[in-house]
DNA sequence: TGTATATTTGAACAAACGCTCATATAAAGG
DNA sequence: CCTTTATATGAGCGTTTGTTCAAATATACA
């Protein structure tokens, strides 16, 4: 079987090695708009904390407020409030009013999904 | 309907106040084991970054070696191999050599399916 | 064996992150 | 109103992160 060799390309004006010119073109065609792989990453992210993910997790099972998930997580209501901003500007909870009480819940079923997901990848 | 009040309860030798007690029980019985939540953010940490993420999407569509990573990325062949390290030990990604040149591609098919549910985020 | 190629590894450093603290807003009740 | 309670916000700070650079392996080939 006859080995690969590597061969210099140009791109964006610098040279630059690759073995499979065709499949990194391929890759680059079927690949996320640049905006869209910044959100996907940015969601993973925001997902990739101990503190937000546990949040989230009890949230898969009913709403809650700032100041039960401040005991649950055992930090501040400012950090909870800090990382709940952060997941709803993603589009990962929502939150409802009553009274002074605010309360937190997942966005949408989405979300439920993409944790049970990760859990099944946990074992093995 | 009657508002809900706080009450300061005992935790850990500390004193947290708290609206719904019995639902941070609920959610702390129901959790995830420690070890099993920083493997599980550790999951996320790792796809939270656009060049690994970038990486991963690619190898979806078949495996490719280092320098092409490097060369669709635009970063140094280096630090695509400390991605894929990391994206190996998490089991997300498997590699095979022939020759000189080794093969990465996705560990299994959880991993397409981890990432095709987060792309079915994005659109809302 | 010696050279070239492909990848790995560790140290170092700037950038990004999550927490805390102090302060600000919002709603309820006296 | 004024106080209390629940949450939000911004600045500051120590830690973590991803990259680069230099040097180390590993395989192929002359």
């Amino acid at each position: 079987m006859p080995l690969k060799k590597s061969k210099v390309v140009e791109q964006d004006g610098c040279l630059v090695k690759v073995v499979h010119l065709d499949r990194v073109r391929q890759a680059r065609r079927a690949g996320l708009a640049p905006e869209r792989l910044e959100r996907m990453s940015g969601l993973y992210k925001a997902l990739g904390d101990p503190t937000r993910l546990t949040m989230l997790l009890a949230l898969k099972d009913g709403e809650m407020c700032v100041c039960d998930l401040a005991a649950l997580t055992g930090t501040s209501d400012s950090a909870v409030s800090h990382g709940l901003r952060r997941l709803k500007d993603l589009a990962l909870v929502k939150s409802r009013r009553d009274g002074q009480i605010l309360y937190y819940s997942l966005d949408d079923h989405h979300v439920a999904q993409l944790l049970e997901t990760a859990i099944d990848h946990l074992d093995h």
